[in-house]
This record gives structure tokens, sequence and C-alpha cells, in this order.
DNA sequence: CTCTCGATGCACT
DNA sequence: GTGCATCGAGAGA
């Protein structure tokens, strides 16, 4: 687990990025503790074109974020309860965001199960509002640069290797519903706990 | 295992 | 006032 990625990796198209997500480290700092999760879930949102994102229309001030630089976090509030986090990237469009949807706890396993009031490991983080609230994400975290060493960035870890991806339509979104722009490492056992047709990628 | 449904609070129209 | 890029409990099989 060495640098943060760089920005030119959020520099890309939504959907590249998202896929490449898949298999990086999550790292977090609270206090004197670290949190460290393999990014096991992820879906791509892009800006204007895409009906079910919050970049669908114009900027506001939740999604401004979304139209600025990328490899910044994008964190908002839904349902009364819970967090997302999404980072920044996109190239030619104006705006664009990657979900992570969930993560494989590999360190602070232990602070992840306090912070959820959960034991199970594999319900630590597998979904976007239990990540967060594992890994302590709400929107003090929304702006924060993630290409820089701080509380929260994400990096390569030092065991990486590129892994087998699935691919399957977007989990919870009433719009755009065929857009096959959801990720993740196929037989994983960190995954969301979506019924969604899926299909292996070549 | 599957499915249904209420909780929850805020951004946006 | 409406609608969430969700979660977990409860019921049924």
């Amino acid at each position: 687990m060495l640098q943060p990625l760089a920005r030119s990796f959020y520099n890309r198209d939504t959907v590249s990025v998202a896929k490449d997500l898949l298999g990086r480290a999550l790292m977090r700092r609270i206090g004197g503790r670290s949190l460290v999760g393999i990014i096991t879930e992820v879906e791509a949102y892009k800006g204007a074109e895409d009906s079910a994102s919050h970049a669908h229309r114009a900027p506001t001030k939740r999604n401004k974020v979304m139209f600025g630089k990328v490899g910044i976090s994008y964190v908002y509030f839904t349902y009364g309860n819970h967090y997302c986090l999404n980072v920044v990237a996109k190239n030619d469009s104006p705006a664009g965001a990657v979900l992570i949807r969930a993560a494989e706890p590999i360190r602070g396993v232990s602070l992840m199960r306090k912070n959820r009031a959960r034991d199970n490991l594999y319900e630590l983080s597998n979904g976007p509002g239990k990540l967060t609230k594992a890994f302590r994400i709400s929107s003090e975290e929304n702006g924060i640069d993630l290409t820089r060493k701080g509380d929260l960035y994400i990096s390569t870890p030092t065991q990486f290797r590129r892994p087998q991806i699935s691919t399957s339509v977007r989990i919870g979104v009433s719009s755009a519903k065929n857009k096959p722009w959801r990720f993740f490492i196929s037989q994983s056992r960190f995954i969301s706990k979506a019924k969604r047709v899926e299909q292996t990628l070549p």
C-alpha cells in the first residue's frame, strides 16, 4: 500500500475508471488507527447523458463536486440514514463519478465491527451505506482530494492483480435501468446482495 | 433461502 | 410535498 492513485487515473472515461478501481485499496485514517478495504463493487455515473446520475441536471449544492476536479470525493446523504461514497472521474463529460459500493475488509476489522455494530465479516462493508458506516465516512468527507495521502485516499495494494470482473445493471436506480454500469469482482463474497442478472466480461 | 416493507431526513422542485 | 445511487427486520417457504 503505497502512494495514492494519481490524478491522471481519474481523468479517463468514467466506466473505465470504475472497472479499474476494482481490487484497489480504500485507505482510511481515524485518529491513530487505519482502516483498509479492497474495493469489490462499483458503479459508474456519468453526466447529462445519464438520467440516473445526480449530475443529470445542472449543478446544485449537493452535486457540484461531480462537475469539478477529478479524484475528489463526492459523499451524499440518502434515504434518511445513509451516506454514499463516490470519486469524481471523467474526461470528455463535464460531470461523472464512480460509486464505491462494497469492499473486502483487510485491516482495522475490529473497528469496522464497532462502527457497524455487527460481527459478520461479510456484512461489514458489502453495500454503499454499510461501507461508509464501517469506514466512518459522512458528509464531512465530501470534497476530499483522494489523490493525496490524507485521512481518506485510494491506492494500489502491494499484491495487486487485475481481478476478473462481472457486470450488471445498476442497483436502486429508477431511470436508465438498462445501463450495464455496475462492476464487481467475480465470485467475491464481499459484494452487495443484489439479485440482478450478471454477466462475466470477456 | 426469498420477498416485503417501514424507517429516516434532507435536497430538490 | 416528493423521492430517494439503502438497510435490516420480519414473515413465509
